[in-house]
DNA sequence: GCCGTTTTCGGCCCGACTGTTTTCAGTCG
């Protein structure tokens, strides 16, 4: 049973309860566990085995502990039985329909019987929800609506999507008259790898005047709510888009509010009410006292903190490290020197090998290594033993001419099945940079990827396991491995891993990044680009990293070249 | 159901917008 199935099956517990109208404190608990335990790092299912206590993960008592591990042991959670005995379990599902809450999902079952989505469709269609109290054709309308867009909508975009959107609607608003101070916030300014919709603010002495200009956006698809100050849009590229208007003044307090995550402000409002403050978007006030609000620092100022960066609000650690002065020292871009992972027209890049030496000296890094792929990806026109010598020898006339700066020789060599490398060992050794990974068999069972793997790791040419999990971000999932024990391996043998930063890939994802920290593995930030242009996806892999409260000794590409050469030979 | 440098009991973040209402409940983030 992974953390997944435990919190899904917490959080459907709760959807039931809410409609019964059960104590929302109660309902809220489970929900909050849900959440800890979808992203904790560890398997819960490994910690009850190893008999470590539960009630350490924070929104876990006793109550909670004693429950999760009778579903991990048997399978069954009696208390969401006895609530499905009460109430049909599809009343779980309504939940998620936009505009439908606890209260209206319990009133179209005890007045209509709507126990599914299929029965909430029909019903809409036939115009039988308009007739109940409280609802009317707009809310049936938009109910329809919502329940018809479950089936078809990725429930979260790209974070390179949800930048790109953000900058356009930004310069738009930029040129309302009297915007003041623009920004994102929310998850894409917290930079999650994907963003489930994006925060605008804005501030200025003329709402009004902003949310006319907004209002004539011509990316809008459809405006869902518009109100003097707030306002939710949907737009044409899907992406769903919250802007919101406040005095210049408050811009601090709405940015650190709308920045959240939810679980982290959670927490500092209460910090705050400890002191008789109160926090909210517009300042930190005592009573009716204004105390602070222009900016972050102020808000933070107040309960006695430093600036916290967006990355690690999420209420992992980050308040106790602020409340000690233990804050990382967050590595950034400026610190990068190079890119280890890239590809050239040798195999499936688009650029040659001198253009991406070039566009990456233009960056402002001091090396990069060349990774093509090897013979057996034979669709990408990987390189076998010989041509792969023959772009060594191009890579060393190519270093003749290059001043401070060094291309490394390096390939992306595939891990076969068994664990075998796709390239001869005497051919590995004369590179500088070995990157492995996997690109075929992705079905094999979570020992048997995970034994492969370390197989591999085996081999004492390898030095960089490439995008560790092979998740493509609303694509597929990851194969099944053990990324832990993949880590300690990785620490025995002196192998590193990488943070892919393609937007599709930002594997590692953070909690594993925040694992390799914890573990002592240093990880390479590495772009995988296949076109020049692409290695400004560092940014993103550098987010990532952050997220993971990576600082620069944590990372490997913020080496000087003579450290990094040395540290590739294991 | 969780939690505790005010509390082991009594709190639990806070406000905008909508639709359907005559003053507000429900939803959302």
């Amino acid at each position: 049973m992974q953390n997944a199935d435990i919190a899904r099956t917490l959080n459907r517990l709760a959807n039931l309860l809410d409609i019964e109208g059960a104590n929302a404190f109660r309902v809220r608990a489970y929900r909050s566990a849900a959440q800890t335990i979808e992203f904790h790092p560890h398997a819960l299912q490994d910690m009850v085995a190893r008999e470590e206590p539960l009630t350490e993960l924070p929104g876990i008592g006793r109550d909670l502990a004693e429950k999760i591990t009778e579903l991990i042991n048997t399978g069954h959670l009696p208390v969401l039985e006895e609530a499905e005995k009460r109430l049909p379990p599809g009343l779980s599902q309504l939940m998620r329909v936009g505009q439908l809450g606890p209260a209206r999902v319990r009133q179209l079952f005890e007045a209509l019987g709507i126990d599914s989505l299929d029965a909430l469709k029909k019903a809409a269609r036939n115009g039988r929800i308009r007739t109940l109290e409280g609802f009317g054709e707009k809310t049936e309308a938009g109910v329809l609506k919502e329940a018809e867009r479950l089936d078809d909508t990725p429930p979260r975009v790209r974070l390179d999507e949800a930048h790109q959107a953000a900058a356009d609607l930004i310069a738009w608003l930029e040129r309302a008259g009297g915007a003041q101070r623009l920004s994102a916030a929310g998850s894409l300014r917290r930079g999650r790898d994907t963003v489930g919709d994006l925060d605008i603010l804005v501030s200025s002495e003329d709402a009004a005047a902003v949310m006319t200009h907004l209002a004539s956006y011509p990316e809008i698809a459809e405006t869902v709510s518009h109100g003097t100050t707030k306002s939710t849009l949907l737009l044409h590229s899907g992406v769903q888009v919250d802007v919101r208007v406040v005095d210049d003044e408050s811009f601090g307090a709405a940015l650190y509010y709308f920045t959240g995550s939810q679980a982290h402000n959670i927490a500092t409002r209460k910090m705050a009410t400890e002191r008789g403050l109160k926090i909210n978007e517009y300042g930190v006030y005592r009573g009716e006292k204004r105390l602070a609000g222009r900016t972050e620092e102020e808000v933070l100022a107040q309960i006695d903190l430093p600036w916290i960066t967006p990355e690690l609000r999420e209420n992992r650690g980050e308040i106790e490290a602020a409340r000690e002065g233990t804050l990382p020292a967050l590595v950034t871009l400026d610190d990068i020197r190079g890119d280890l992972h890239m590809h050239t027209t040798a195999s499936d890049g688009r650029a040659s090998l001198e253009e991406m030496a070039h566009a990456a000296r233009q960056r402002g890094y001091r090396y990069i290594a060349i990774t093509d792929h090897s013979k057996r990806l034979a669709m990408a026109n990987g390189l076998d033993a010989k041509r792969l010598r023959e772009q060594m020898s191009e890579i060393d006339a190519l270093n003749e001419r290059l001043k401070n700066f060094t291309v490394l020789k390096g390939n992306e060599v595939d891990i076969l099945e068994d664990g075998a490398l796709d390239l001869p060992d005497d051919v590995l050794k004369e590179l500088d940079v070995c990157v492995f990974s996997v690109h075929s068999k992705f079905n094999l069972s979570r020992e048997q990827q995970t034994t492969r793997i370390l197989r591999a790791m085996d081999n004492p040419h390898v030095n960089i396991l490439a995008h560790p999990t092979g998740r493509i971000i609303n694509g597929r999932q990851g194969y099944d491995v053990d990324i832990e024990a993949v880590l300690h391996g990785a620490r025995e043998r002196g192998v590193f891993l990488e943070i892919n930063a393609q937007p599709a890939r930002l594997d590692l994802s953070d909690h594993w990044v925040h694992m390799a920290r914890d573990i002592g593995v240093a990880l390479a930030i590495n772009t995988d680009a296949h076109a020049t242009d692409q290695l400004g996806h560092m940014t993103l892999g550098v987010t990532q990293a952050r997220r993971g409260w990576l600082e620069k000794s944590d990372v490997l590409n913020t080496r000087t070249v003579t450290q990094l050469k040395k540290m590739m030979r294991r």
